[in-house]
RNA sequence: CGCGGGGUAGAGGAGAGGUACCUCGGGAGGCUCAUAACCUCCAGACCCCGGUUCAAUUCCGGGCCCCGCAA
């Protein structure tokens, strides 16, 4: 009776760590959200400092320390993790795990190694495959197909340390090419689902972390706004790659001359019709979203 | 005050100080073996509030909303 008892508390309590959180963007959140829902909860959280964007250059806070806030998580928005303070902060934390998502920014090995289970960083890709800035949308770009969501303990290379675990996404080949806003959100749920389920393994010791096989390492590059001018002339296939994976951002779009004038238009998504790429929805400069037949009848 | 474009029928566009036009769509009818084709007809619109004016949807001022760039 006292034996099934403790062997039941063991499965049921699981050992929670005092955990520091490093992400930035909404996939941060996201992984953040399934976390907690595994009842890890960050006591701190680190993200990038608040920027000026949107139409009316708002300074802004990241997603992460929006949410952070929300929970009254004490929050760190360093502009460099290369300064004493912040890392004097993080070792006095007495944190025992620190986690990465979607951070943007390379972390020191110095901080790395602060907590005594590591840190851990849930990377979206299959690793070694797309090491890197773009994982997500780079797997679309790149006509990676299957993809999925990786587990490893950060070293010092770019997404070079050992893995945990990896799960592979089920993605329909009907879906195929997905929208990257899509999957986005996909895999950070997943990841975030299999880094909570990670932890609790990771942090009683029951994991053994595989090396990877580096010599089989590809990289994502980061993705930058000139990529997404589409050339009709360009295989079809390779530019529908495009417009879905640079979905959101940083967006397709071709130029029209109108007036004299070239006009910008942002392609939403597109299909292969006969052999043709068609854009399906746009977005003309100064215009709201419209179906690409009745942007072709005003012309 | 980061820069810029825009709000006209269900959709996309044109327009002008005084009958609001075109294309697609909708409805009715016709032609046809038949049709998403063709012909005829019909319904349906000027973002809001002020100002100027004999007259404002149009010019002026303010507001609300949408969008492109930038980040």
């Amino acid at each position: 009776m006292k034996r099934k008892n403790s062997k039941k508390q063991k499965m049921n309590n699981k050992i929670n760590p005092t955990v520091a959180f490093f992400g930035s963007s909404q996939i941060s959140v996201w992984v953040l959200e399934e976390l907690e829902k595994e009842g890890i909860l960050p006591s701190l959280v680190i993200t990038n400092p608040d920027t000026r964007q949107g139409r009316k250059m708002i300074l802004t806070e990241t997603p992460v320390a929006q949410w952070a806030q929300q929970k009254s998580i004490a929050t760190f928005k360093p502009a460099s993790l290369r300064n004493e303070e912040i890392v004097a902060t993080l070792k006095a934390s007495g944190c025992d795990l620190f986690i990465v998502a979607a951070y943007g920014k390379m972390i020191p090995e110095e901080i790395l190694n602060i907590p005594r289970f590591k840190t851990l960083n849930m990377h979206p890709s299959l690793l070694p495959k797309l090491r890197g800035a773009s994982p997500i949308r780079s797997a679309i770009l790149e006509d990676v197909h299957p993809t999925g969501v990786s587990i490893m303990i950060l070293t010092k290379g770019l997404d070079e340390g050992p893995i945990l675990a990896q799960e592979e996404t089920q993605i329909e080949d009907s879906e195929w090419p997905i929208k990257g806003t899509v999957l986005d959100e996909i895999l950070a749920h997943q990841g975030g689902k299999l880094l909570a389920k990670t932890i609790h393994t990771w942090v009683s010791g029951n994991m053994q972390p595989q090396e990877q096989n580096h010599e089989e390492a590809t990289y994502s590059q980061k993705i930058t706004k000139e990529m997404g001018e589409i050339d009709f002339s360009n295989d079809p296939y390779k530019n529908l790659l495009r417009i879905r994976a640079f979905d959101g951002w940083p967006g397709a779009f071709f130029f029209v001359e109108r007036k004299g004038a070239l006009v910008r238009i942002k392609i939403l998504d597109a299909l292969i019709q006969d052999g043709v790429l068609v854009p399906t929805k746009i977005i003309p400069e100064g215009k709201k979203e419209m179906l690409y037949e009745d942007f072709l009848r005003s012309q």
